[in-house]
DNA sequence: AAATATTTGTACGTATGTATA
DNA sequence: CTATACATACGTACAAATATT
């Protein structure tokens, strides 16, 4: 209970709160460091001892962090460096498409046009790069995705992988990020609408393959129908 | 003490720690009220006792929710339902580029590209809202970003008001979240770099210009010249 | 295979700073 | 100014998960 302990006497015109702090010093430990992902971070009672914080106040500090997927914390294992990637973007834009109650499709369309614009942007990068190239995993990819839709499946992950695969090979790799996360919040908002028909899923199917076909002609201009294609069915829905 | 409860309906495949579910739970409260941002929500003790849970783990709960920016707390005033922005990619990115040591200008490149690329992107729409339109509110922003261009001071400030206005016609508001994201990560980021020349200022002021009278003439080409022009001499001090 | 040490997760009590009426 | 409500912070004890011996 150690009260009277002036905390280093009231000059600090700090508005900062213990956890504020140990937020910023814990980043500036990984910086400093030069910490990478995956690498392991002090224990909570090394930092305690470290920032001459309670443990409450590292956990809270903590807790943000590993909301900003800045840190990662394994259970009886340990704290690391996390990923930092677009999971706290996803996570806030999908609980934003819930919070309009009757806008739903309003929601949802803002997302695909983002996805529809981004896909355009990148046909010349993409069709430049895919030129000519011989992939056989987008080929298999694409074989299950019409296998899966001719059975009236869902081919969710084949989707992902193929969209992602295919903005590998860019030099920068934000827009794979990017790309990766409007997937993700598009394909964790549509459940909230009608399942799609068949044929739909269909016609969506066939678009991948001429995704690719125009990505290995070097023709941007087809790849971007097939862009229209692959989206066709979804806006046609949310209108 | 109490133990692990079988907390009700076992339908998820979560790890279900206390902290998880309360922050499950208050999210759920939120649409399940229908609350919107800025709405009140109960206090501590009261989501305590609602969710049957210590006040450690809603404070945790709390915690992660306000990193999202899905909750909002005034100290000794209360809890309030978050914006849901977009400051935490922004947090994200801007650490995420941080983490780089000698790669400073490969991170901030990434981010400028896809600026430009959302930029040009919307120059169809952007024109099309801006034709004959008539703002005095542009005018006096670019009129203060060229005098103070002049006279070698900053314009951050202005400069973030003219490109979030030039998108606030457009139907889709997650395109001037984008945007304003990365703009945000962007000038958090650019000042690990030398400061640019008074003469590339100058020119990005005149840029600012050129993309208004583009706009207002409807002449989306011009508009991409014009974005060209603002972002030439940062991609040339990026190379 | 089982006990043990380490580390994170949860709970509770208490004291203190802060904003509002 | 006082009173009240509320968030912040600290400390301790124990539970649960993981790794090691």
């Amino acid at each position: 209970m150690q009260t009277s302990r002036g905390v280093m006497s009231g000059l600090t015109t700090t508005p900062m709160t213990q956890s504020s702090t140990a937020i910023a010093e814990i980043k500036n430990y990984i910086l400093a460091k030069g910490l990478q992902p995956g690498d392991a971070l002090p224990t909570e009672s090394q930092l305690c001892a470290d920032l001459g914080v309670s443990r409450s106040s590292v956990r809270e500090a903590v807790r943000t962090l590993v909301a900003l997927d800045i840190v990662e914390v394994r259970h009886g294992h340990g704290m690391f460096v996390g990923k930092v990637s677009m999971r706290p973007m996803v996570e806030s834009l999908v609980f934003r498409g819930l919070l309009n109650p009757g806008d739903d499709h309003r929601g949802l369309r803002d997302i695909v046009e983002v996805r529809i614009t981004l896909d355009n942007a990148l046909a010349d990068p993409v069709t430049r790069a895919w030129k000519n190239r011989h992939d056989t995993d987008l080929d298999t990819i694409v074989d299950e995705i019409e296998e899966l839709a001719s059975k009236r499946e869902l081919f969710t992950e084949q989707d992902r992988r193929f969209h992602m695969r295919l903005l590998e090979p860019l030099d920068n790799h934000l827009f794979l990020h990017l790309t990766e996360a409007f997937w993700a919040v598009h394909t964790l908002t549509v459940p909230l609408l009608d399942a799609p028909g068949s044929e739909d899923m269909i016609s969506s199917a066939k678009a991948h393959r001429a995704m690719l076909q125009a990505a290995r002609a070097g023709d941007a201009q087809a790849y971007r129908q097939a862009i229209t294609q692959h989206y066709a069915p979804l806006l046609a829905a949310l209108t």
